[in-house]
DNA sequence: TGCTTGACATGCT
DNA sequence: AAGCATGCCAAGC
């Protein structure tokens, strides 16, 4: 007998295992920025949130080199390892310019796409 | 339960 | 263009 509800649904899952299932789907040469992770998780505005949820999972498997903040910019330069960051992603294909940002418009990827069957509006 | 902290975002100077 | 201050929301204590 269902004597315990279920604990959590997919739904109503923590705004932090949202934001981790988003970002493990980024693809290879491609990011997020913070706010986007937010607003996708259900909660416009926490963009904090995701970023300090990404501190605690930055030993994890997970792609955070590729969460990124609106500017286009890596937003570790302070902690350390912005340098590290920029070098993964351009591993990845990403460039950076002078002023240490990419094109957001290029390269931020959006989870439509993944349903797209392809890219949108790279060329 | 309530206050403080943050890998941000946005606006203004 | 770059720096400063304020607003946001979830997690930790």
């Amino acid at each position: 007998m269902p004597d315990t509800a279920p604990p959590v649904s997919p739904d109503s899952a923590p705004f932090r295992a949202r934001v981790l299932a988003l970002v493990e789907r980024i693809p290879a040469g491609r990011v997020m920025t913070y706010g986007q992770l937010a607003t996708l998780a259900g909660s416009p505005g926490a963009a904090r949130q995701v970023g300090y949820i990404m501190n605690t999972v930055a030993e994890s498997e997970l792609p955070w080199q590729r969460v990124i903040n609106a500017q286009g910019a890596v937003s570790t330069d302070k902690l350390g390892f912005g340098d590290i960051q920029r070098g993964l992603l351009v591993a990845e294909g990403i460039a950076f310019d002078a002023s240490l940002r990419c094109d957001l418009k290029r390269l931020q990827w959006w989870p439509d796409e993944e349903e797209a069957g392809g890219q949108t509006g790279l060329f």
